[in-house]
DNA sequence: CTTGTGACGCACT
DNA sequence: CAGTGCGCCACAA
């Protein structure tokens, strides 16, 4: 069984809504947290599912949001006190752990 | 049905 | 630390 279901689109929504503000989480974390096979459908669900949740609140593993969004989203979270070094965020630091 | 693409991650070089 | 390759799942054409 591959296919998504309803409840891991919802899991991974209340989960990225359950980051408190200046804490960020990874693709990676939420996608195993959410019970998902790959982390590439935490990013589809984000994409498609635009809804009110904080998906400025997601980067990757990398500690640095996608490149169209980086800019917009490390400002964003240096609004609610996540400091970027370089537009790099200190996972180590603002990593939110489940 | 096949192909291409994408808010990704990890291992290797 | 940066670049490359591969695996992963879902969706549009």
């Amino acid at each position: 069984m591959a296919a998504i279901t309803d409840e891991q689109v919802e899991a991974v929504r209340a989960l990225v809504a359950a980051i408190p503000p200046g804490r960020v989480a990874t693709y990676g974390d939420i996608a195993d947290a959410a019970g998902l096979s790959s982390p590439r459908i935490v990013g589809w669900i984000m994409r498609t599912d635009s809804s009110d949740l904080p998906w400025h609140r997601v980067i990757r593993a990398s500690g640095r949001p996608a490149p169209h969004l980086s800019t917009r989203q490390l400002e964003r979270l240096r609004a609610e006190g996540v400091l970027a070094d370089d537009g790099r965020v200190s996972l180590r630091d603002v990593r939110h752990t489940f």
